[in-house]
DNA sequence: CTGATTTCTTAATATAGTTTAATGCGGATG
DNA sequence: CATCCGCATTAAACTATATTAAGAAATCAG
């Protein structure tokens, strides 16, 4: 993936000019991050939200009794961070870290105030942004609730048929809210088949 | 609860005067449900997004086995609606009907999108409304995997407190994503102590 | 007011998923 | 090159929650 592709993502919603695109591009820097490094602590606040260039992110959250639970992954053309705190300026709930070694760019919340605000459609672009994960976020509350951890795993395979090749089953045993022992077990069974 | 809420809820989020105010509010049509009654059947396009004026609806999915499975309640001074049908004119994935008899305010997506273009600070309203929502599927997606029945229960009564004397116990089990033999469990257990 | 229907409770049994622990493997590191 | 550490696998015992069933309580329709 390389930084071209940033801008067919945008225009994918939006409809932008060069000149547009220069702007909004100047607002971002560029960051890369070796795999295990964070971009994001939880109890921080979130300066900036990321958009993956190449590499691989990954965004959690460690509960009480110290175990971690994924929320995302994010791959090429994807975006992290945590959206709470980045608005509210209030600590994060969320851990980002690497997967992989990374190459992100990034904005920080008032440039993109400013662009809201030069360049109104752009607010726009990422209300619709957050509308997807909304309603992606809508979906995976009740597929938790209604589907059984395997269902779930053959949704996840199929959805990021590549990813599964790049990042340890454990993380993927935490996306889908299961112990990385059951995941072994849940693979097994669909081989024997 | 009464209409001129409704002015107050928006006010938190954005500033507007009493045209602005007028202009918006025009586009609303109001409705009344009876108890039962569906204001959105899934498989139908979701045509109005929907603000509670008095009552309680139900947001739910229907799985493959006929179980359903209750994504939010709407009370005062909440939105409801199928988000992504609403934008997207995609058949609905979820169910709305009303838990009480019920008063809303309706818009449809056309008056909307003019609504943007003619105030678009309006956008960012709706862009604050759609955050807050994402966040808070963001963590309930955490919570449902970290944390016990038990603790998500005591989570949710402490979040709605009067909410529960309103609503039958199996809805909030089917909110919880648990059985309501489970959720009779686990009150007679707390009752205990 | 009354019968009918739905909801709630309780308890016995069943199961999906966890915990613990032992074993082997592959890739990073000195 | 040897070592080591994290990861994956397997299996046995365990636990949280589901299922089934039946009776009690509450709510609704006529």
């Amino acid at each position: 993936m390389n930084k071209a592709d940033f801008r067919k993502h945008v225009s994918r919603i939006i409809d932008i000019n060069d000149s547009e695109w220069e702007y909004f591009r100047s607002l971002f820097g560029s960051r890369k991050v070796k795999r295990k490094e964070f971009l994001l602590r939880a109890g921080e606040v979130c300066i900036h939200e990321y958009f993956v260039i190449s590499g691989c992110l990954r965004t959690y959250n460690i509960d009480t009794n110290g175990f971690e639970h994924v929320l995302m992954f994010s791959v090429e053309n994807w975006w992290a961070g945590d959206m709470h705190s980045f608005l509210s300026g209030e600590p994060a709930f969320f851990n980002v870290d690497a997967l992989e070694d990374t190459e992100v760019l990034q904005i920080n919340n008032p440039d993109l105030e400013r662009l809201y605000k030069k360049i109104p459609k752009f607010e726009r672009y990422f209300r619709i942004l957050i509308q997807n994960s909304f309603v992606n976020h809508q979906k995976r509350v009740i597929q938790n609730m209604s589907l059984s951890a395997e269902e779930r795993y053959l949704i996840f395979v199929s959805k990021y048929p590549k990813l599964e090749q790049r990042i340890a089953q454990k993380q993927i045993a935490s996306y889908l809210g299961i112990t990385p022992e059951f995941l072994s077990h849940i693979r097994r069974k669909i081989a024997k088949k």
